[in-house]
Formats: C-alpha cells, structure tokens, sequence
DNA sequence: GCGAGATACCGAAGCGCTTTGGAAGCTCCA
DNA sequence: TGGAGCTTCCAAAGCGCTTCGGTATCTCGC
C-alpha cells in the first residue's frame, strides 16, 4: 500500500493525501479525517526512503563506535546511554543506527555517513583527549554532539559530560578528611578524555593537602572486573599498602572488593573505596542503603540530554554549539570508613 | 556529490558509471577504474536512501526491543549480542537500526517498521514463552531470526539459541555428583523462554536422581547485583540453608558472592555457587582461572551467527526455517566444592 | 564483404514521496 | 455583476539512484 493507492482508493490526488496526512492547512478537516482513517484501517505508512529522498531529511541519528573502542561499545555503559537517548528520538519520531568504525579512515566512514544520507545528525562517543573526530564533523558540517570531552581542543562544539574533575576532587577530599593518606587511583585508559580528567581531579586534591602522589598507587586500564581485582591485589601486596582506593566504574570496584576480601581485609575499615558510578540499570549500587561510596551521574540521563542536543541543532543548524556539564553527587556508602590508626 | 555530477565530471551517462560502480560486466575496465578513481578522490558516496528507493533493498536490520524489556535492553547482554551482529552487518555492508517499542500496539510497530521500508529483516530480542511477534512476522513477511525460542509455540521459523534446558541439567547434575542435595535455583524472570528452559532443566536434573527440589530454594526476578544479594542472602538465613546456588548470570552471581561473604561464609567451600556466563567482553568471569564454576556460552557468537542467519534469509527469501542450538561449556571454577559433610 | 554476435555505452522510465505552481469553485462586497 | 480573495484540490517536476531496452562500433567466420 504505498500513497499512490491510497490515493486512488479516496479518489483523490496523491499530494492532497500527503498533504492531509502531514497536517498541512490547505485542506479541508472532513477530507483530511477521511483520509486518516483511510490510512489507519488500510494500514499505510509512508516509506521512509522515499520520505527521505523527498524531503533531503533522514528522520534518523547515527550512533558511531570506533572499533578500538569496541570495549567500550560492549559497554555496559553505552547500553544505558543508548536507552536515554532512545527515549528521546522515540518521541521526536527518530530512528537510531548504530555503526561501528575502523580505526583507520575513520574520516573516511563519517564522510561516507554524511554521503550516504542516512543520518542527520550523530553522536560521538568515547572522545579522547585530542579527538580528531571533532574538528572534522565541524568541518563536515553534519550535526553532532560528544558524550564527553576533548580536553586539549579548543574549538566550539556541543557536548555533554560529567564534571570528571571535580567529582574526583571531591571523591578524594573525602577521602583525605577521613584521614587517608595513602590513596591509590584505578583509574581507566588514560587517553580517554574521562580518565584524563579524573585523574586530573584526584592529583589536585592530593596536591592541595600536600599528600604525595606514590606512582605505585596509580594504574590506567580497561574497566573491567578483573582489572579492578588485579590492580587492588598488587597494591594491597605493598607492605606500605593503600589504605584507600578510587575506582572509575562499579565493576571494577567489584573486582576490588574481591582482591580485599581475597587479602583478608574488610572494605570499609581496613580499606576504603569509592567508585564512580554510572547509575545503571542493571547494577544499581544497593537500592537503599549504598553497597559503595560513589559519585554518582546517570548516564541513561546523559544520554537523553545529548539527544534532545542533538535535535535541537538538527532543528536549528543556526544554533551555537552548547556545552552541558553535569555535576554527580557524592553518595555515602558502606565502602569507606576513618583511615586506620596505624596507617595515619 | 551525486552520480549526476560524477557521470558529467567523467563524461559518461549515470547508467555506465552506476554500473562501473556495481561491478556489472558490460563495462571497460579502463573505464571502470577511470570511475572508480573519480569516485574516491571526489569522495563520492551513493545515498543509500535513493539506493534503497531503486533497488526495494534496504540494506538495514532492525533490533527491535520491546520497552518491557527494556533493562533487557539496558542489559550488558544486549550489548555483546549488537557487537557480534555488527561484525556480521558491516562485513555485509549492512547498517543496524535500533528501535524501542511500546508493548501496547506491537504489531502495529513492526507493520509500520515493514512499510516505512528501512529494514529488510529484523532480529527479536527476549522472546517469551509465547511470544506473539512469532506468528505475527511470520505472516508479515518480513525474514526475521529470534535470539530465542518461543517454548509454546510450534512453528517453523529461524532462531539460535543456547541449550538452556541442558547446560543447567549439567549444572546440577555437577553438583549432585558433588553430593549436594539441598541446591538453590535464582532463576531469571520465567516468562522469559531461556529461564523457563533453565527451570526445567535444574528440575529434571533434580528429579532424575530423586532430589525433592524445595520451593523455598526457588526465585525468579531480574538478574540484577542486588537480585542475587537479596534472594542468597534470604536463602542462607534458612536454618536449613541450601549448600549450593544455581542462578542465571554473572551479574547475580556476584551478588550471590557478596551475600554469601556477608553471612560470614565461603564461597566453594561452604557454599558452592555455578553460574551461566554470557562471557561478556568487560565481565570476563577469571581470564585463567575462572571465579565462578559456570556454563559458558558466548552472547557475542550468538550475535554472529543470528546475523549471519539472518542476511542469508534476506539474500534467499525461500530458505527453510533454520534452528540453531548452541551447546554451552560446563567450566570449572573456584566457587564450587563438594558438599560440607555435615549436610549430607 | 556481410550479417551475426560481442562489446561498450546511453536515454529514459520508475522507485514513493514532497512541493511548486496553478486552477476551479465559492463567497462577498463595491 | 464582476472580480478580489478564500478555500480546496490537482498535475507534474524532482529527490538520486537502478535498470530495461536500445544503439553504435567492432570482430570474425564463411
């Protein structure tokens, strides 16, 4: 059933049914309610191809992952992300299409995205410090928004991220007013803006006290359970061991967790740790009562926001570029505790 | 840039140069790779919505998730599942469509998702145990591949799915050979095939060697942390706690270890735990030596072999209904040991 | 030396929609 | 009573591609 039958069937012209079906004033509301139903009960939707090709707008956004990132992609994380901004192309009447890229001509696949004319805007993920990505796209001229940053650009562009920074700031003045001193960071891969910026936070509270960073007590890796158990088992293995931990992710605080209670210890009085937590869906962080001392932001709520961005500039090419920063909280769980007498 | 302006640029008609393109015979090599050479440093891309208008083929898949699912979706299990996919699709030159749906009008989505026409098959996620998509695409038209099985319903069509029923028969048999008898099943939500088939499998097991399973030992609910904490934890508060757990996911495992450490046991020793394992990419259950004693099946092949599945359907529309049962790997961890003594 | 068969190209229709540029019919007031 | 101004509809062009049905040129065996 395509409009032309449709037509044919109300006796009508083809562009007085587009034109009743896409709300246009120039048509009477008895006509306009006939061929509703008509199309209601005859089952027709328009083909989005041809809807497209007329118009010149896809009605689609690209979610793009490079494969180097293909850790990142299996995310739990992006799972969340891709659910916030679902909700919101949902209601906008948008489809998603997720792509995954190359590494190499990775400019190659945006240009080839943009050509290809399925997509009208895109989210950019996993940005690093110097995202090459980004000032492509501007030159590109297809509309998109970072989930993250990159720190060591300085170019207008939309984006919205997490105060990495300030979160892990906070995260380790705590920390230090409990009267920690020996503090260890399991921070993720540090050419990932994120990570970057988290460190950034944690070396700052440390310096601002004048506490010593040990290198001993700083790792860059993949967030994973296993990461998280291996990094914490060295560490506590140091006769002058951490007596408390800062982790990026949930999971990898579960791995630390397991590497605590493997050396006998009791997180949250022999050892400390706090995690960032990324609220999701699937691993809340105890329901009532924190399992973890974390800083908190959502990044189902990230991902609705750099939706509605996204929209809003596809809308509106005109629209200058918009930054969002979120704030997490800090939420106090059962995970940390007073530094221990002996190790202050 | 449009095959028009590629075509006058190179002095030949569209026809020739969307042949030289397509690899058709009737053209010169010479002026083939005249063309080809244009097309790339012109950087010339056909749009796939024109493309797809021609040709009736979209060259996309939907994933569609209903939204009641949708922490199925949010699942980190999901995630694996689009990654292996996607390496089929993009081997393929396919692209991949994410869409949520509401649960109310369903059929209506996929009707619409067939008119619009920018999917030319679709992968169904989290079947239930009579799912009425089954029928409904079947009689659609529109080749579709289930990640899944549907229990109660006896029609031909394509799927790939673990053996649910027989990975979890092994499990238990495991335990009982380890002389378990008082043996714990955290279940996931039962209207969902996969853990219905676990059931039946946990439970013929059981009968097959005279084991009486007790209700008290049986939950289902989602496969979140806090699920796995909160029904062991309620379990080992039994005076006749059970001396071993069976539960669905990694995720729930984990929980499961906490609650048991909580209750100031040992995980392997007083209480033996097995697992299904997805063998998600950032929840590697042990690279080595595994935590958890668990039936393993890879969500991320599963993917694959859906989409591969899937692709050869649309490629050949008279092909049979095609099942596919993946075994699952019965490994061995840590977390099991044979029963205490005292409860045999 | 000529028709058959390759070979290498082209024109134009058509995919299903939107949208421009009318046109017919009506109302209504000068 | 006639035309200005609405209202309501329509024919046809065009979005960028594929592909059907040709056509012109060349080769070659008889």
């Amino acid at each position: 059933m395509n409009l032309k039958q449709l037509a044919a069937h109300l006796n009508l012209s083809q562009t007085t049914v587009s034109r009743a079906l896409n709300g246009y004033p120039e048509v009477n509301e008895q006509t306009r309610k006939r061929v509703m139903e008509a199309a209601q009960t005859l089952n027709y939707a328009p083909n989005a191809r041809a809807k497209g090709l007329a118009t010149g707008r896809a009605m689609a956004i690209g979610h793009v992952i490079p494969m180097s990132t293909h850790h990142q992609m299996m995310n739990p994380v992006f799972g969340d992300f891709i659910a916030g901004a679902s909700d919101e192309y949902v209601k906008a009447g948008y489809d998603m299409t997720l792509s995954m890229t190359g590494d190499r001509d990775e400019e190659e696949n945006y240009r080839r995205l943009k050509a290809k004319g399925n997509v009208d805007g895109i989210i950019v993920h996993g940005p690093s410090m110097k995202d090459a990505r980004i000032p492509f796209l501007r030159q590109l001229g297809l509309p998109f928004v970072v989930h993250g940053r990159a720190s060591e650009l300085d170019l207008p562009y939309s984006w919205v991220d997490m105060n990495n920074t300030h979160a892990f700031q906070r995260a380790t003045d705590f920390l230090l007013d409990l009267g920690h001193r020996r503090i260890a960071l399991i921070n993720g891969l540090e050419f990932m803006d994120f990570a970057y910026r988290r460190r950034v936070g944690f070396e700052q509270a440390m310096s601002a006290r004048g506490v010593a960073v040990d290198p001993r007590y700083l790792t860059a890796g993949e967030m994973t359970e296993s990461y998280g158990f291996e990094s914490a088992a060295r560490m506590l293995a140091l006769p002058d061991r951490p007596t408390a931990l800062i982790t990026s992710s949930v999971i990898a605080a579960i791995g630390i967790r397991r590497a605590i209670h493997a050396a006998g210890l009791e997180m949250g009085r022999d050892v400390s740790v706090i995690t960032h937590d990324d609220d999701l869906s699937f691993l809340r962080n105890g329901p009532d009562v924190p399992i973890f001392t974390a800083t908190r932001s959502s990044v189902y709520e990230a991902g609705r926001i750099a939706a509605s961005m996204l929209l809003a500039h596809i809308a509106d090419p005109d629209l200058p570029a918009q930054p969002r920063l979120l704030e997490a909280q800090l939420i106090i769980g059962g995970s940390t505790g007073p530094a221990p007498q002996d190790a202050r």
